[in-house]
DNA sequence: AAGTGGTCTAGACCACTGC
DNA sequence: CAGTGGTCTAGACCACTTT
């Protein structure tokens, strides 16, 4: 039943993902040891480990030397979504970009950021608030403090054509970072920036970065009333 | 310089990542092939072909058979986001999950739900209503919606000490699905069960999920004011 | 038509981990 | 200590794309 003609790891894959979904092997069971898996289809053990590896990234399997490997208890779904670069997502939904730099000076940094970046508290810092269209219409409103001690040529550039955002993509070796999502209400800044009322719930995306253990930059990007982010499974 | 005494393909990884980061392979720029990295580091194709595989998964390179491999222009940032099973989101967070089912019933389903599933308008479905609390506090309103013709067997189920959500992670294999995330404003209805007020900006996922082209459930999750989202990059 | 990455194999050794 | 997955290799053939 399992020797079909094209042996690829995406069809072992494709396999071992049906006996999954029809419960022959349930959550918390057991599987065959790689070496068996190879004997029944027919293949090589490395072919097997490539699809099961796969699945265990996905959070399908549970695998463990001298344990074996299991169907994971809670089939954790993990959705890769991608960071959207402004442009590009203004551009992929048809809209025409552009952006306008609200400001740009260096000034001692808010306490809420120095402390997120794990910066002295009192850092200098470059702070750049930016406004993004998309069609005209206001889209998203960024508030980004970069840490002029990791990229001194930052000080220089400027953010006329090119966005801090894609400057920074594309010359700051960006390595580590964290993001989070969330909900709030439009301030009345904001609400004015976006053409929103104020109190409206807008999705926001905050994010730092570091190199090296250097905090480079932290970003919080609020979209326009009605924005979604969106991905497949 | 290339050299090092151990190879494995996670050092050659760190060492591309590192000629990236360096500007030494500036974005856009054609990598060697496969075959002469495998002479500079002194290892096989297959393992400079692992590496390069990942970053190119990670979206930092762009492989292309014949084309060759180059620095992405854009390198894309994927976040992996693992979706919350909110039994587990509650306990990670240090809380006592409970959960109570507000209502369950078959009837005809919204246009806005059958239109997003494929569904035929009027078509009948499960109606479930949820609330999820952590430490007795109102955690977040689940509104779902499940296809009794896809998975039958869920007209049996009490949920009183299973959620949903749990019963078909565990019961309803799924293959495939979307998944969007957005803010919204409190309804009087949520805020009156998420303790909250009125046009609070709430974060909500919603997510559709269908097994081979069967349509199984549609669910609306609304977060208590204040709810995050995080994850590495 | 030719070049480059994608994948498979068979065998080997290693690293972790449960007993 | 012993069993199981993780990884490496050398070589081969294939699939896709660009020329």
């Amino acid at each position: 039943m399992a020797q079909n003609d094209i042996l690829t790891w995406q069809s072992i894959h494709a396999e071992i993902l049906r006996r999954i979904s029809t419960r022959v092997w349930a959550p918390g069971a057991q599987l065959p040891k790689d070496v068996e898996l190879a004997a029944e289809f027919g293949c090589s053990r490395s072919t097997i480990n490539r699809a099961m590896r796969e699945l265990a990234d996905a959070g399908l399997l549970d695998r463990r030397r001298k344990a074996g490997t299991r169907v994971a208890l809670h089939p954790i779904r993990k959705a890769t979504l991608e960071i959207p670069i402004v442009r590009r997502d203004v551009e992929a939904r048809g809209g025409i970009y552009r952006h306008q730099l609200l400001g740009r000076e260096v000034t001692i940094a808010p306490l809420l950021i120095t402390s997120k970046l794990g910066l002295e508290t009192g850092a200098e810092m470059l702070h750049l608030p930016a406004l993004h269209f998309s069609d005209g219409a206001p889209y998203m409103v960024e508030d980004r403090w970069v840490n002029p001690a990791a990229i001194p040529a930052i000080l220089e550039v400027e953010f006329t054509t090119t966005s801090a955002n894609e400057w920074l993509v594309q010359n700051a070796p960006l390595t580590t970072g964290d993001i989070s999502f969330s909900a709030t209400n439009a301030t009345a800044q904001q609400a004015g920036m976006l053409q929103a009322t104020e109190g409206d719930a807008l999705f926001a995306i905050e994010r730092s970065t570091w190199v090296d253990d250097v905090a480079v930059t932290n970003v919080r990007m609020t979209y326009a009333h009605g924005f979604k982010m969106h991905t497949q499974l």
